[in-house]
RNA sequence: CGCGGAGUGGAGCAGUUGGUAGCUUGUCGGGCUCAUAACCCGAAGGUCGGAGGUUCGAAUCCUCCCUCCGCAACCA
């Protein structure tokens, strides 16, 4: 019987177009599948959406149709885009499934039969507009921090886990099991920001929103995100009924993650593990993230990278490649164009490209009709041919590591060896003499069988380029490009002859793709934009939404001329500038967000327009009398100022 | 002292049982012509953030400091 490998990526939360970081990860897990399979393991690759949750809920009523409407359509994009990067997916799990819904409700009953969860009151702070509960350290000086308003201390009923239990059993599970989460510098974080200092129990249902999964005995309450998420890789797998899969796969190999996600999966997950009485998964592997040069991607900044776009112009091979190779898995690594294009334009184009592309040439154009069986080895020829006996046990020592980068290293320094074979051999002179053709042969047979095997190391990275490398050699025997036959040297055929194609990876142009994706991505950010300020306007977090005021109540607000005696920056913060401002008659404190965009030197002796009938308000603990006008620009703010010297105190209006 | 990560040739990175500082890209020079202006060879280029300390010897260990980046907080 073949052994099992189970992979899973997380589930993804629906709620908007996914961009290259989510693809990122799935990339990542579709190439371990694929290597899996190749070597003849029976493989299960779980990914999918999680689509419960008052952020689908309300996303769904400000579009004015149903949750399950608003998912559905997403849903149908992602599994285009991952049809699209050839994600080679066993099963597509979505939390709305009905199995995975029953399934839900029987692991709460289970452990509320337990006694692992059980029904208490979350005391919290509530927001009635925002229907949000707050904890006291998330309150900003006693309000709302989403819309400043007054909460309420408020206690509601609701669902815990108890977390607290399994704290030992979790520093257990670390401290045995240094395996459990890679890369090992994670649980360190872990074990000291979360283990030791003591867990607390996990509230598991709300009452606040419906959209989702209700609780089998108390249906007023909805299962909340931990249970209904973390349970999908054995809901998938048909837990708790038809367990034939659930017997085969489980426990899953690896969880793939982002490092974000770390802890609710080797805290959280394990602890429900342990509840049910389930086997614990045998790795948790969080990696870095992809950030863009100044700043991590955002929608609201414009500059997410769009994987469908970059797949449409350099090819799906070529992105795959690029995410697995630029970056050790685990790193955060930046995204630039400039590096895409010169990896694709190095490696692809220059290195392996050219390699087929002149090795195939010279096979149809010295022996037309397929290389000969006579054929003169040479000692030189063992460098290429003891690298490559090597190359497939190399590869399978970074894989099982997930260092997918590192693998490719390895492919790659065969695929420099191999050009430099070609100039230390010089077919065009051997193809000069017909004495020297039994040497010829050898030497292009001996590139055409490390090809071969480059083109069977590869596939799980770039499944449609090792095919169309297969082709231009002339290979038709399947047996011949199997996992196993990576391993053995002289298995290349082609009875018919090489096949000279288009090149696999063509060359970019540098210079005209970055002024391309520049203007690109300019575009993209004048959109996203607009789709700001449309969108603020329905979803304000006044529920009026933006409407005209009569000129009376423009006339409370007390606008002012201030002049800046002195400013500094207030201590721990990032933004926050505090300036003493001479308003004619006082001066007043008056602290502002603008620090990034003027230092405090700068202030004195400018003229400023100040709010001066607002009331006083606490900012990181220093006081605030007043409000700074501003313009908000693209990067940052600019100070509203009058024209000409005018007096402090001047009124405004 | 909020938590964490990082500072190594122009750029991006490797480099922990301490022992001559490596790789990719870029630049310059040369070679070759089978190939996608590709390929091969060579060269230049680094006080390994700073200062102390341990040691025969420190990028690597210890102490202090500086800078940058994420997260958190903050934008009336």
């Amino acid at each position: 019987m073949k052994p099992k490998y189970y992979i899973t990526t997380p589930i993804y939360y629906p709620s908007g177009k996914l961009h290259i970081g989510h693809s990122y990860t799935t990339v990542a897990a579709d190439a371990m599948a694929r290597y899996k399979r190749q070597a003849g393991f029976d493989v299960m690759f779980l990914t999918g959406t999680d689509e419960h949750g008052q952020k689908i809920q309300r996303k769904a009523q400000e579009a004015g149709i149903t949750p399950k409407a608003y998912v559905d359509d997403i849903v149908s994009g992602i599994k285009d885009l991952w049809k699209l990067l050839d994600i080679s997916y066993d099963r597509f799990i979505r939390t709305t499934d009905k199995d995975h819904e029953e399934a839900i409700q029987h692991i709460f009953q289970k452990l509320y039969d337990k006694g692992d969860i059980y029904k208490s009151e979350y005391e919290g702070w509530y927001c009635t507009p925002c229907e949000s509960f707050w904890t006291k350290t998330q309150l900003k000086d006693g309000k709302c921090p989403d819309c400043g308003r007054d909460v309420e201390l408020t206690r509601e009923e609701s669902y815990f886990f108890r977390l607290s239990k399994y704290q030992d059993d979790l520093i257990a599970l670390f401290e045995n099991n240094p395996e459990f989460i890679q890369p090992a510098s994670r649980a360190n974080e872990m074990l000291n920001n979360f283990l030791r200092p003591g867990l607390e129990d996990l509230c598991v249902s709300r009452t606040t929103f419906d959209w989702g999964v209700p609780v089998p005995f108390d249906s007023k309450h909805i299962v909340y995100v931990w249970i209904d998420a973390l349970s999908n890789y054995i809901t998938a797998l048909g837990y708790p009924g038809k367990t034939a899969d659930f017997e085969k796969y489980w426990p899953a190999d690896v969880h793939l993650v982002g490092k974000e996600i770390v802890r609710f999966h080797t805290i959280i997950w394990p602890a429900m593990l342990m509840a049910l009485d389930i086997p614990l998964p045998k790795q948790v592997f969080g990696h870095g993230w992809l950030l863009l040069k100044d700043s991590k991607m955002s929608k609201s900044k414009g500059n997410v990278i769009d994987p469908v776009i970059l797949c449409e112009k350099y090819s799906v091979d070529a992105i795959r490649y690029f995410l697995l190779r630029e970056v050790p898995f685990g790193s955060d690594g930046i995204f630039t164009n400039e590096a895409l294009i010169t990896r694709i334009n190095a490696d692809l184009a220059n290195d392996l490209g050219n390699l087929v592309s002149r090795t195939v040439a010279m096979i149809k154009k010295y022996f037309p009709d397929g290389l000969p069986e006579a054929r003169e080895t040479a000692a030189i020829d063992d460098e290429l041919t003891g690298m490559l006996k090597t190359l497939q046990g190399d590869v399978c020592v970074e894989m099982d590591k997930l260092q997918f980068s590192q693998a490719l290293a390895e492919i790659w320094k065969v695929v420099g060896r191999s050009n430099k074979y070609i100039d230390e051999t010089m077919p065009w002179v051997l193809a000069k003499t017909p004495e020297t053709a039994p040497r010829l042969a050898a030497v292009l047979y001996n590139l055409a069988d490390t090809i071969r095997v480059i083109s069977i190391l590869i596939e799980p990275f770039m499944p449609q380029t090792a095919p169309k490398i297969q082709e231009q050699l002339g290979i038709d025997d399947p047996a011949t490009c199997s996992w196993e036959s990576a391993s053995a040297i002289g298995l290349y055929r082609a009875p018919n002859g090489a096949r000279p194609g288009k090149p696999i990876f063509p060359r970019i142009d540098m210079k005209k793709e970055i002024d391309a994706l520049d203007a690109m991505m300019a575009r993209q950010r004048a959109e996203a934009e607009t789709a700001q300020a449309s969108t603020s306007q329905d979803t304000g977090t006044e529920p009026e939404g933006v409407k005209l005021i009569e000129f009376t109540d423009f006339l409370k607000v007390e606008l002012k001329v201030g002049k800046i005696v002195s400013c500094e920056k207030v201590k721990k913060s990032d933004k926050l500038l505090c300036s003493q401002v001479d308003l004619g008659g006082e001066v007043r404190q008056i602290v502002s967000g603008i620090a990034q965009s003027y230092a405090a030197e700068d202030m004195p002796g400018r003229q400023v327009v100040v709010v001066t009938n607002l009331a006083p308000r606490k900012i990181r603990g220093v006081e605030s009398n007043g409000m700074l006008l501003c313009a908000t620009t693209q990067d940052g703010y600019r100070l509203l100022t009058v024209d000409g010297d005018v007096d402090a105190g001047s009124e405004v209006g």
